[in-house]
DNA sequence: GCTTGACTTAGAGTTGACTCTAACTTGTAG
DNA sequence: CTACAAGTTAGAGTCAACTCTAAGTCAAGC
């Protein structure tokens, strides 16, 4: 079990952040006590995996959906459905963020080759 | 020559938003006798290209810079090469969203495959 | 027992990027 | 000439996602 200082250290991510996102519904350490938090290895995995949506940007609100349904889920009222076509939207957004970055990288190449080529008869623009 | 909201159109961007990036120091349109907005060719490729640089998250700073070091560019002092560096920092940046993407697509495709492989067997996660 | 450092909370503040409002002026079709 | 659509401005408001503050509690080593 881990403090979230620990937790911390091992996602690279303050702990202010990881209360705040216990506090819009992703997260749920156990306490101790006194009220301390502590972590463990599934929390551990699933702060892992938030983390890898948000660096994709899928919003807070749409996780804490996520969250939601798995923690609604019963025999009977599965949810894994709907959690499925979550993922799925996701990973439309990310394949169109994909084909954009790709596009870009292409342009600031192109754009790079030019600065690089550079001399007093190639009339600049930005 | 284009006005802000033909501009709009053809980027598919909201004329607030085209004024606000001229106040950031992003765009420079011509005015007209009575101060309305005219953009050329080479104002409407520019502004392309700047939501190409945003889509892919550079800061509106970073492009200011860019402008800047554009604007302040002469035969005295070249600022091309300030402006290759600012070009490729900015690309070194859009590799890495492209890695995180890629790896994430890949965490996501096999989370959905999880999903789709469900029965009462498989213990679940989030 | 005391200090020190890590933990706790509610809630305020910050940042970046828009997004909108209100009051006003201008261009154009009928 | 008039209506009205489209333009103008300064500045206020919104939103998501943190980020920080202050005041306090608790556990471990000396």
């Amino acid at each position: 079990m881990y403090t979230i200082s620990e937790i911390s250290r091992l996602t690279e991510t303050t702990a202010h952040t990881i209360r705040y996102y216990e506090k819009e519904g992703l997260l749920f350490p156990t306490r101790t006590k006194s009220g301390v938090r502590r972590y463990d290895e599934t929390q551990l995995t699933w702060l892992r995996f938030v983390l890898r949506l948000r660096a994709t940007h899928m919003p807070i609100d749409q996780i804490r959906e996520y969250v939601k349904l798995f923690l609604a889920s019963s025999e009977t009222h599965d949810t894994s459905l709907e959690r499925l076509r979550l993922l799925e939207a996701h990973q439309q957004n990310v394949r169109a963020q994909l084909a954009e970055l790709i596009r870009t990288e292409q342009m600031i190449t192109e754009k790079i080759s030019v600065y690089q080529q550079l001399h007093p008869l190639v009339k600049e623009t930005f």
